[in-house]
DNA sequence: GTATTAAATGACCATAAGTCAGAAACCAAG
DNA sequence: CTTGGTTTCTGACTTATGGTCATTTAATAC
């Protein structure tokens, strides 16, 4: 009989209705401001029901990011398909970030949380494991490509594919957060841009993580005092 | 009469009697789960009096944050006291932020709050001006090194120092955050030290900030493979 | 048609931020 | 010392909200 498959698919059905309600709430309102009568009022349920599909605010909140994991991940894939050589696609991946930061600024920002477990008082174990596998999901596309930049002798041999990959995304990620939430204080008082700071700073790591042969291949466009340009 | 000058001081003191009840709280339980009866408890103190002083529970927390950054500059400007070299002050500053981020975790990790408004609820226009002048001075600190490096001719002249700053800062600090709530994670999972990531990508801004001329002089120390050491 | 299981409900509970009318403490003047 | 006014403090109360659970409703099996 099909009766359990369909209970199945309406129950997935069902969760999946419950996320969009909550996507719309807290994009709207924020995880602190968004309240569960709302999300299930948007859902068109009462509130019991979200805790038989969810286990806290907190959980529903990481199910809607993880969203946005796969939308940085599709977007990161495709960066690398479209890109002609290694250190380009290394390039296009941090501007894809900037990207992403800009376009889904709500998933943006929600990273954040998922980020800073001192802000966590509900997050389940379970839930907590489901981001963390997503994340190592993430890291290892990123980390992918550095191992070959590194096998083709452009990445210089003494670094670490891992340490390359959380230094040159840990420093986008903290320039972006600025200029997400500071941009205009920056431009305006300080006349700094942080656009134009985001790939500087990406331009200094790159270079000094070339060999020199690469290096001299690619001086000239990161060290161009405009935003360098591979393609 | 002095009585006016009397009852000042005691309202400034009694200020900072709830400062230390908030600190002791805070730092205990965080800022969700410290409660403003607890606060007002350790401060012997109605919870009431508590708003005749801080205007919500938020500014209170930022008014305790606000003294891990007099912590920060102090820690700042004993440093640069004490490096010989201009080159060596900023490697130094950027290892202060380290120790302040090991030695102050409760301090390092408020700075998070008040970086991310959209976790802000309640918290004033003033305490948030009183934040930024505070943050502003902290920069300049950091910032007036980069221009004496680059006066000097060690930084390269074609950088801003104020963009330098940014991007050593930010990167520092994204490192120190993941380290702060993920090191045994990193360490054990994926075999990655955040500590040692932390002085690589350092050296690795670093370097590519530097003058041809300085570079020369430098090089081997930053390109060592073990941390470097300039003292 | 009836029993059993699953799904959904919303009144209810507990917690906690913030308020405010009144109490208490303090002070100056007579 | 007393009185009247001012400042400071109090804690019961209001309001908001995350989470629960006994009960109802719906679906399925027999």
């Amino acid at each position: 009989m099909g009766i359990h498959e369909r209970k199945e698919r309406e129950k997935e059905h069902r969760r999946e209705e419950i996320l969009n309600a909550a996507q719309k709430t807290f994009f709207e309102k924020g995880l602190q401001s968004a309240t569960m009568d709302e999300i299930a009022e948007a859902a068109e349920l009462s509130k019991g029901t979200l805790y038989l599909y969810y286990s806290s605010k907190e959980d529903l909140y990481l199910a809607v990011m993880m969203r946005g994991f796969e939308v940085l991940r599709g977007m990161m894939v495709e960066t690398i398909s479209k890109s002609s050589s290694t250190i380009e696609a290394i390039w296009e991946l941090a501007r894809t970030y900037l990207d992403f930061s800009k376009k889904h600024t709500n998933y943006f920002r929600m990273f954040h949380f998922f980020q800073n477990p001192s802000l966590h008082r509900q997050v389940s174990e379970d839930m907590m494991a489901q981001c963390n596998t997503r994340t190592g999901q993430l890291w290892s596309v990123f980390v992918e490509v550095f191992r070959k930049g590194i096998d083709e002798g452009v990445i210089r041999p003494d670094l670490n594919p891992m340490e390359c990959a959380v230094i040159l995304w840990s420093s986008s990620d903290a320039i972006l957060t600025r200029m997400d939430f500071e941009h205009e204080r920056w431009k305006e008082q300080l006349n700094v841009d942080l656009t134009r700071v985001f790939f500087r700073s990406n331009a200094l790591l790159l270079q000094s993580m070339l060999t020199e042969k690469a290096g001299k291949q690619y001086s000239s466009v990161l060290e161009s005092d405009s935003i360098p340009q591979f393609s």
